[in-house]
DNA sequence: CACGGCGTCAACCTTTCGGTTGAGGGCGCA
DNA sequence: TGCGCCCTCAACCGAAAGGTTGACGCCGTG
């Protein structure tokens, strides 16, 4: 039995280099590539495994789109093939339904190994990466509130406490106490720490 | 005339993307690949053109390698070939010798393109790239000496000073001195404000 | 309805940061 | 040999941010 393949990333390059290397395996059939996470959507029909990166130039996000795929039914299984393995990606990959994820870096049998697995219906997690999910259920991220996330947000475009309340007709003391919560939950003590730590976790957007 | 060139990146599915793209154009040969910058330095020689990734996961940086690549006598042309297009990475490599600077999200097309005009000797920089370093040049008056980036980097993290002072062995005074002169140089009077700005200008990456 | 989470604010204190002045050594370039 | 730029550091001050306690009203849920 042939696998169907989807490769999903905006990096012809990669595109290329995921048919090399997959194409090439008796049992795999690279059936349609992707270049937006929009098109991957489209795409995911009649394809039994897709290969999905989470970062697309612009547009929609990878995690975004394996969520709406794997939420159809009779929907192909999505692995996940990104670059970077933050906390937030694994988690937000994970949640969105995929049945994998893979760093760029892996070797090509892992690879292969991996797509196997997915097309079998198992679970095909790199072991750092479920290690840090691991970790992540541990602690479970505190998630921060609409009204924490705007005040983080103009932290993030430079702003000082004075400039926030002015812009958000707060008083500085209610600032403050927004981001002192903002500081316990993200596990930091400085607001260029809190958005560093937002931003490394897709809190925020730059 | 084929030209002979070396792939040096460490993701192996981006190697194989390249080789796929590249080795089927008749005058090309890919005669080697490297998964490190050191081994791309070890075989930079009888190549003619190496297509350099920037980031390799440990050791040597890209633009290093470059540099003592094109040091050489008789040295081959270097492609750097990368995903981001931040000032600091594009300066860097123009100056260690790299004849041009691509994009790993370039068509196919303008990639063997740009790898001829490389190997006729000539320079090729992505336009977004080009221009980019046009604008570098128009106004050199904000210039951030390698210092005060890296200041500015670990301010990006969400270092305090006396953190950065601990990481870069430097007295507080000396950060907030260097700091003092980011906020001048980038019109700005905050660490957030200063991370915001040199985020937006592409001047520290996240 | 009582409870908890959220959003708002005040007062107070400590620590860090921002800004200034001044200064010395190293290095390249005219 | 100067000059200027870069990097380094000290001392000092005011301003901003961090942290704590306590308080009040709103709203949704058990």
């Amino acid at each position: 039995m042939t696998v169907r393949l989807l490769l999903a990333d905006d990096h012809p390059v990669v595109r290329a280099g995921l048919r090399a290397v997959l194409d090439t395996e008796p049992d795999f059939t690279v059936v349609a590539e992707a270049a937006t996470a929009e098109r991957a959507v489209e795409l995911a029909g009649g394809v039994d495994v897709v290969l999905m990166d989470l970062q697309f130039g612009a547009g929609m996000h990878g995690s975004e789109a394996t969520a709406v795929i794997t939420a159809r039914p009779g929907a192909p299984r999505v692995l996940v093939l990104t670059t970077y393995d933050t906390d937030a990606d694994i988690l937000a990959a994970v949640e969105a339904g995929a049945s994998g994820y893979l760093l760029k870096d892996a070797p090509p049998e892992e690879l292969a190994a991996a797509v196997r697995t997915a097309a079998a219906g198992r679970s095909a997690l790199a072991p750092a990466v479920a290690h840090r999910l691991m970790d992540r259920m541990r602690t479970p991220a505190q998630a921060l509130t609409k009204r924490e996330l705007e005040v983080l947000r103009l932290v993030g475009e430079g702003l000082s406490n004075q400039q926030i309340s002015k812009r958000l007709f707060l008083s500085q003391a209610t600032v403050k106490s927004h981001l002192v919560h903002v500081y316990a939950k993200l596990g930091v003590d400085s607001r260029t720490a809190a958005v560093a730590a937002a931003t490394a976790r897709r809190l925020i957007r730059r």
